[in-house]
DNA sequence: AATGAATGAGAATTCATTCAT
DNA sequence: TATGAATGAATTCTCATTCAT
């Protein structure tokens, strides 16, 4: 008579293939919250409905938790961004506004902001992760950039700097935008405001703080 | 007469008022290595050289001796960056030049960059840490930038920018390049080359990355 | 037609009515490989090609696997025992020597050894299988082999030994053979070698080790 | 008045270099009552009159303690047993007489009998202890036991018999007498009587069960 | 001031057992 | 009958903290 067993405590749900994933979603929130030493694991498992017996079902232990984050989230990053940048032809200002764009739009929902959050934050302590995070994503998209302004640069449209270190000009910006909110709670006063971000850093990146013909020239 | 064993090896220290201190310098070169929570504090004993029961004299508890680190570093740091800023007159530009260099320079040495990286990595756990930071670092140093930016475009150095958003831009950059050194040891591959950076990064600040007049004029 | 799967593998058997049996087959094999506290429930389902859960539809707890197995192992023994050594008539010395060449015989066999090495292991856990095992066989046993010597000294065959301390010169060598073997490797080069084990021993143990007319004499 | 502080509470006796022996022993009585698997570590410290956690301050796992004990045991054993087997000259006999006895001796104190028990118990878990055992006492003793008989039947004073062998007829019944009594409870009717059973079993070792010139004459 | 033995709360992990299907 | 997902009590081990000396 009544929706069967929705809501209807713990034990036995069948159908468990989603579960490994929900349990992701909960080691993800809470690692996120309190740290991955700070983190029970009898926590993730109350906040996935579970039991910490289920947990182990799952995933071997604690750290396998954070690697099996790490790779679900990992894979398709590469990915979208390759995409993207892919073959591009033309004006490279047109892709890396683009791009940062893309990043401002992806980063203003918190949930996707989560991983590289985690990441940071535990990286230093499971040295595997960075490995994994630099030959996965790093290592793949960064050459691609690289690429991208060497090209702009024969072609014309760019200024002759280093492609390296030039990367780190561009999206350095973001992450400290980010690193602030996120760490002391500093952001502008209407929010995170991403496109605005984006649009000023844009003008600086493309065409100078210098004022064109001001007391500079 | 007998200076005979000073700066020897931890053990053989008479004289202890710089104990404190000492601990604190144990204390930080493992939190660094190993995270807070992974950092027993027989281990930061040992390294001071003293016993386990000696720390609790000093310091009241674990957390206590984060607290203490990051007030030995806050009150510094603070006062050089205002000092520097001051109150400067003419062309921001130039004061953005020293301070990136001075960055530059204060980072080449890894101690420098101890306490920025402990502070990142724990201060998700411990947001009186964070709320500390913020108020004798950062509320006192960023808008005394701004001030320096809303003058520069006032005194038309500047092209009209967000002085708060153009923060991200001037340190961002340095801040990907340190992030991406020391958690991926992604870096040029010459080094750390902060300088080469620097004035990469520069060019690009003043001038951006457009060719005055190439093909997007 | 098709007797397509007797006898192949654990999977694919029907026809259960032998489940128990091997149930308590797979558990023997692991109790003695790793002791019972070692063994996991699970460990037996899957070497018995069967589902924990299953475990649970024949025996009612671990321990009762334990018991079956022994209950299951007693009864033959002590009957197979008591029938070789009956109402025998005449020299007891014939006996003796069948009986020490039946157990070497059943020794061999390194299934027939496994039960006696699980008790031994495991009766000072559980009190309740040293009972049995004593009050099945032993206590059945040894009064009988008592009474042989005892009947062998009355009719001149034997030497006026105690019968009970006896029983122990007469079965103790083949116990430490056998112990010697499985729990620290060692055996004669060329094997077990039971058949000489056992004709050293009877030489010994009717004749003695004094040579008859020797230096002793 | 009264006598300080003996027997009061736990906390804090000095002067600790006799804990880690107190651990050995309380850890043995245990092991033994219950067997390696089924004692907790809280229950070792507390028969030792410690908590949980100084147990670890001097023994890094509970199998640490395992190998403690079997290490404090094994060493004198060999030791002694050498030594009073060493060099001997003349019948053989009379050693064998001897190292009987003192076994005999030795095994009437349970304490002696302790180790041996637990030896013989958790050795299937634990590989090592039995290569342990076997290499500081076995593989010592068990020669020089073979070298003996081998002498003593070069020399004319023992049947010629086979030396390896033979070891077990001349241990093997204190063994299942042991073995008896500790597994199974059953003894002779007035206790051990361990003396009644060493002149048992030396008269037969020696001279046989036969009578001399009885009916097998 | 300094020590280091001792404590005990706390966390990860295991596994016998249950039960909806 | 059979399954295997789910549970949670139990256990090992760690480590911040205390305190007699």
């Amino acid at each position: 008579m009544d929706t069967p067993d929705r809501e209807r405590g713990p034990k036995f749900r069948r159908r468990a293939e989603a579960r490994p994933d929900e349990v992701l979603d909960a080691a993800l929130e809470l690692f996120i919250e309190k740290g991955f030493a700070a983190t029970r694991v009898e926590d993730i498992a109350k906040r996935a409905g579970l039991s910490k017996g289920t947990v182990y079902l799952y995933f071997a232990s604690k750290e396998a938790l954070l690697e099996g984050l790490v790779r679900r989230a990992v894979l398709p990053i590469a990915d979208s961004a390759l995409a993207t940048l892919g073959n591009f032809e033309g004006d490279p200002r047109v892709v890396i506004s683009m791009v940062l764009k893309m990043l401002a739009a992806r980063f203003s929902d918190p949930r996707m902001l989560a991983m590289p959050k985690l990441i940071f934050r535990e990286v230093l302590g499971f040295p595997e992760l960075a490995a994994m995070y630099r030959r996965e994503v790093l290592d793949r998209v960064i050459p691609v950039v690289e690429g991208l302004i060497r090209k702009g640069i024969d072609e014309g449209y760019l200024r002759p700097v280093d492609p390296s270190l030039t990367i780190r000009s561009i999206i350095g910006p973001l992450m400290l935008h980010v690193a602030l909110a996120e760490v002391f709670g500093i952001m502008p006063e209407g929010g995170m405001s991403f496109d605005k971000l984006v649009d000023n850093h844009l003008t600086i990146l493309f065409d100078g703080l210098s004022v064109p013909s001001g007391p500079s020239a």
